[in-house]
DNA sequence: ACTATGTCCTGCGAGC
DNA sequence: TGCTCGCAGGACATAG
């Protein structure tokens, strides 16, 4: 399940391997399409276009799209969400297409890039300029961060979780960072002490760093752009974790529901 | 304005 | 062995 340090080493390895190659065609699988603009946009769009860069944005892939005879052009991003089990790979053309391949950009050198996302919770979209709803977890100032949580009775795992607030944050990282800081998921976010909102900006962000570090973690199929699987799925400490011990008391880990979503925290070490 | 819950979608693994 | 069932979850819609 791609979140920012999995989106973010997907967009640094297609930088490297398709900034720069122009689109030839574009191909839109049949609808239903997972698409957010239409298709005739969207193939306006990125047909004869370079790609001039692909960054992260949240967990966003920005690809930055140029005119290649410099006439002005309107949608200058093509804004990709995986979605939970959306990829991106670079493929020679020969490579037979994958089931739920649902488009894929043939560039002028022959190679193509493809989206493939069997469970369909990915975006595809052009716009003028993305911007994303909430904060960078990596660029947020403490005071900021702890701005977020005050008068928020949401419980901290939500507030993580809530994309207008923090962008990128996801399942498995809410729940690594809460571990570090030591507080509990159903903690109300108006109820952590400015000593708990410090050490959670600085797990947060170490746990992210670190899963860059490793290429992110692969549950089910999450690849990077070429293919590969990343480590951090080896560091993680409470998430997919129930009933096992904790690496730091033994205590067994618990698993709940939060806002429909499982969490995982260690009751011994989390308060 | 904020919070909680249901929905989408497919593959897979647990359990019988 | 083969089947059914329920879970996985990010974003959005809707309701409270």
């Amino acid at each position: 399940m791609p979140e920012l340090p999995e989106v973010e080493t997907v967009a640094r390895g297609l930088d490297k391997h398709i900034a720069g190659e122009a689109i030839e065609s574009v191909w839109l699988g049949s609808k239903p399409e997972p698409l957010k603009s239409s298709t005739e946009e969207m193939v306006a769009a990125l047909e004869s276009k370079t790609i001039s860069s692909v960054r992260r944005v949240g967990k966003h892939v920005v690809f930055d799209l140029a005119s290649s005879n410099g006439a002005p052009a309107k949608n200058t991003q093509w804004i990709v969400h995986l979605g939970m089990t959306g990829s991106l790979r670079v493929s020679a053309p020969d490579v037979p297409i994958e089931k739920h391949t649902h488009a894929i950009l043939k560039f002028s050198s022959g190679r193509e890039l493809r989206f493939v996302d069997p469970r369909r919770f990915g975006r595809l979209s052009v716009i003028e300029k993305f911007v994303a709803p909430g904060s960078e977890p990596l660029h947020i100032s403490f005071e900021d961060f702890a701005k977020l949580f005050r008068k928020r009775k949401t419980p901290i795992k939500s507030a993580l979780l809530n994309q207008k607030l923090l962008s990128g944050v996801g399942n498995i990282y809410a729940d690594e960072a809460l571990f570090r800081a030591k507080i509990r998921p159903r903690r109300r976010a108006a109820s952590l002490t400015r000593d708990e909102s410090r050490k959670l900006h600085v797990a947060l962000k170490k746990v992210l760093k670190e899963a860059i570090r490793l290429g992110g973690s692969s549950i089910s199929d999450y690849v990077d752009a070429d293919g590969e699987e990343g480590f951090f799925q080896l560091k993680h400490r409470v998430y997919g974790r129930e009933d096992k011990p904790c690496l730091v008391c033994k205590t067994p880990i618990k698993r709940v529901v939060i806002a429909g979503r499982s969490s995982h925290y260690c009751r011994q070490c989390q308060n």
